[in-house]
DNA sequence: GGCTGACCCTTC
DNA sequence: AAGGGTCAGC
């Protein structure tokens, strides 16, 4: 690296402790926006793209050589003075550290789960970089009600739309492309702004369909209960997300109870808001491509094609196996497989398993002779003995009050 | 407890 | 017609 673009200050790390282009976009977050930038050369060592996220006082900016983030912070006006710009720019650099948890060694991690399961070792060259975001416990929780029964684009747009509708603009850019054109960044809508009054018919008038209500009844729960609405302009947190940061203390049983309370959040998504956001390392969530991949390349039960009604027990049994496979960091090492899954997904058409020619797309066979996983299936019967489901009651109520 | 259908909307 | 689930009702 010579010349950083203009703002940019520059946080060594080599890409494969993180690669921005694969963990921004791959379903962990739904907020970040993607800029192609105008590549002049074919030098590999300049960025491709600018990556920019809206926090409630500022956006970040990225961008990725082999060898380096790019960062850079752009503040609401009025413009701060050079020194101020500088405090900022090291406070983005602990945010960075922290929301990318750059702490973590995902080298190291790679080589231990390659050294546990041939599966993994096969794709790890080719996945590489992919690692858990730690992102904020509301944002996460909002947006993974938001996933049920969905996709990634889908949910994107919501998400958006959320933060377009419920939350002030916090300031604009132009797009990095040189086009000229300006875009505008609102933060993600504290939990006031979703339990006001009328959210519910406005956001199914959004599309957001039956989550409408899961969203305004979870914000307006965690409002009600945590002495929560805003009183001074912004800047500062709410009771309530201040709550759900706490989590991070729980174990995960806990944590999880705590969860499974709230309207529009089941296993599922409890699992994916304790492995993304409250540092619970080895939560796998299992949603039915997850047990695909169980299935297919983990020896577990279940048709691979027909499909399989997944069960509490079910889920568990799924959840104990990777456990066992991968350890402590299960749930950093499924998002791996779960992305590679994606991209042979999106290349190669619906997976198979057997003899049906599931008539899908044409293309089939010859591509999957090179699919992304192809190691054999690291089998030996799912034998785990100690399975202490710890069942808690859910304290869901049953009727509004 | 475990199983079924409904639920919004988008897309193969 | 089914999808990266959850909820209510047997």
């Amino acid at each position: 690296m010579t010349s950083l673009p203009p703002g940019f200050y520059a946080l060594p790390l080599p890409i494969l402790q993180l690669s921005l282009a694969a963990v921004l976009k791959c379903g962990q977050s739904f907020r970040w926006s993607a800029y192609p930038l105008q590549v002049k050369s074919e030098d590999p060592s300049m960025p491709t793209h600018e990556y920019r996220f809206c926090l409630r006082d500022r956006v970040v900016c990225l961008r990725q050589t082999p060898t380096d983030i790019l960062y850079r912070t752009a503040l609401p006006e009025p413009q701060p003075s050079a020194t101020q710009q500088k405090l900022h720019e090291a406070e983005t650099l602990l945010w960075l550290k922290d929301y990318f948890q750059l702490a973590i060694d995902l080298k190291l991690l790679y080589n231990d789960w390659g050294s546990r399961d041939k599966v993994f070792l096969s794709i790890k060259e080719r996945f590489s970089g992919i690692r858990m975001l730690r992102q904020d416990p509301w944002e996460t929780l909002i947006s993974f009600i938001c996933s049920s029964n969905n996709n990634i684009s889908r949910i994107t747009k919501m998400v958006q739309n959320l933060s377009k509708e419920y939350s002030p603009p916090l300031l604009s850019l132009p797009v990095p492309d040189g086009s000229g054109i300006e875009e505008t960044y609102h933060p993600f809508p504290p939990p006031s702004a979703l339990a006001k009054p009328d959210v519910s018919s406005r956001l199914r008038s959004l599309g957001f369909g039956y989550r409408a209500e899961f969203i305004h009844q979870t914000a307006k729960m965690l409002v009600d209960s945590h002495h929560g609405g805003k009183t001074h302009p912004q800047e500062s947190s709410e009771p309530s997300e201040l709550w759900l940061l706490t989590l991070r203390g729980y174990t995960t049983e806990n944590a999880r109870t705590e969860l499974l309370t709230f309207r529009g959040v089941g296993r599922k998504v409890s699992d994916c808001i304790l492995l993304m956001s409250l540092d619970k390392t080895d939560v796998v969530p299992v949603d039915t491509h997850v047990h695909q991949i169980a299935i297919k390349h983990y020896g577990m039960k279940g048709s691979a094609k027909g499909k399989t009604n997944m069960t509490p027990k079910l889920y568990e049994e799924v959840c104990t196996k990777f456990v066992q496979v991968w350890g402590q960091y299960a749930g950093w090492a499924h998002s791996v497989l779960f992305t590679s899954d994606l991209k042979s997904f999106a290349l190669h058409g619906l997976p198979e398993a057997s003899d049906p020619p599931t008539i899908q797309k044409g293309r089939n066979k010859r591509e999957r002779d090179q699919d992304e996983i192809t190691a054999t299936t690291n089998a030996e019967g799912s034998a785990s003995p100690a399975e202490r489901v710890k069942k808690r009651a859910r304290k869901r109520r049953t009727s509004p009050e």
